[in-house]
DNA sequence: CCGTATCCGCGGTGATACTG
DNA sequence: CAGTATCACCGCGGATACGG
């Protein structure tokens, strides 16, 4: 890795306050979840529910309205019947995939880890 | 940005429950942000808190036991008196910076964002 | 300096039932 | 299908005091 770039984090700097800026932005357990469904492509409500896992339907709803509120993601309801409503990261939500990516790939990394140590998973 | 590389998502794939994992790891307001005040360089509890910013003694202490669990950070307590204690990040911690690299760079932009479009900073 | 102990309120979260 | 309403719990997280 050559130019590993150096953090300027001294004393409540920039780079912290941007970086706990972001984290309020992914505040409950589920929004980057959601993020990481949708930034493979659109998704409807069930489908997301689906894709995220031990969600609930309220909370489903409650991030996503949080996640649109931020102009993350965009909601369309579609005139069928019944209605279909269709979730989409909007332009600046798609700004997050690099991030995404980094976090599946660690996790990925961590799973092997912890198979390797002969933890057990949880129930999922 | 040639290869954008598509993520599997489909139907609760290993990468949403890689994704999940890494998130369950870092639960809590503040482990992101202590695991990035960290990647910096070693830290004592005392700097620690004054990185993070309104984080309570308690919290701090609370997150950095799970991060120890976790093998993420490193505590060492130094004979002096009194005594002080050093964190640190472990390997295993340290292959968390590109993603606390992109988490800031996400944030700082962020930031401009909120800033070009007039929106009022909380108090920090 | 580096924590732990205790108290406590609030809200995040889940379960379930219901609506358009 | 895509939510909302309601109830209830529990643990996050703050405040404060104390301990090594």
């Amino acid at each position: 890795m050559p130019g590993k770039k150096a953090l300027n984090l001294e004393g409540r700097s920039q780079d912290m306050l941007a970086l706990l800026d972001a984290l309020d932005i992914f505040n409950g357990k589920w929004k980057i979840a959601i993020m990481c469904s949708l930034n493979e492509r659109k998704k409807r409500f069930k489908d997301l529910q689906r894709d995220v896992g031990k969600i609930t339907g309220k909370m489903l709803s409650k991030e996503l309205k949080e996640l649109e509120i931020n102009e993350l993601v965009k909601r369309t309801v579609l005139d069928t019947k019944p209605v279909t409503v269709e979730y989409e990261l909007t332009s600046y939500g798609g700004s997050l995939e690099k991030v995404i990516i980094e976090l599946v790939s660690w996790g990925l990394k961590h799973r092997k880890r912890i198979f390797r140590k002969g933890f057990i998973d949880k129930k999922r």
